[in-house]
DNA sequence: TCATATTGTTATATATATACAACAATATGA
DNA sequence: TCATATTGTTGTATATATATAACAATATGA
């Protein structure tokens, strides 16, 4: 099982599935799907979905649970020097 | 289509498909199907392969093809103030 | 040279990712 | 409130990843 960030990467940018679905060239039930943790992305459509949201493959998806975004940033500002 | 190092990072440590599949818990046909480029890694394994050969998942797979690691190597030794 | 391990290739079977359709449930905005 | 968009769910079909077997080709080591 793989986790992933693509509900809350998606809705701080403000897309609907469909939105998203057509950025990346799938069907719109596919992302809810991912979402819902039905079954893992591809590789393919993991880079392309990282690519989309311009952040690392690991910053979206992960074989261990994430930390909230916010728990992580917190995080890292709180350790900045 | 997605490029991989899974060869040339099984070399570096010597090990054999064989080796390598045991470690990472597929049969040792499927890692040379995807040395081959025959197919893609689906996302769990190649999680599972990066973190054996301890590497950032796009250090191992990536949607353009990659430079050879003594290019990329010799690039960032060069880039270092 | 011979024996063995490794790799490449082909084929078949199963599991999983994706497409697509249909419809119910929920939210959103006029 | 009504109309519409979005989401959740179920079901069927297809494409792709993986397991497994068999065997040929190539390397390796005694």
């Amino acid at each position: 099982m793989i986790y992933n960030r693509i509900k809350i990467l998606r809705t701080e940018k403000g897309l609907s599935r469909k939105d998203l679905a057509e950025a990346v060239g799938v069907n719109f039930q596919t992302i809810g799907y991912l979402e819902r943790g039905d079954y893992n992305a591809s590789l393919e459509l993991a880079f392309k979905l990282a690519e989309y949201f311009n952040v690392p493959i690991d910053m979206a998806f992960s074989p261990r649970p994430f930390k909230t975004m916010a728990e992580e940033l917190a995080e890292l500002r709180a350790a900045e020097k």
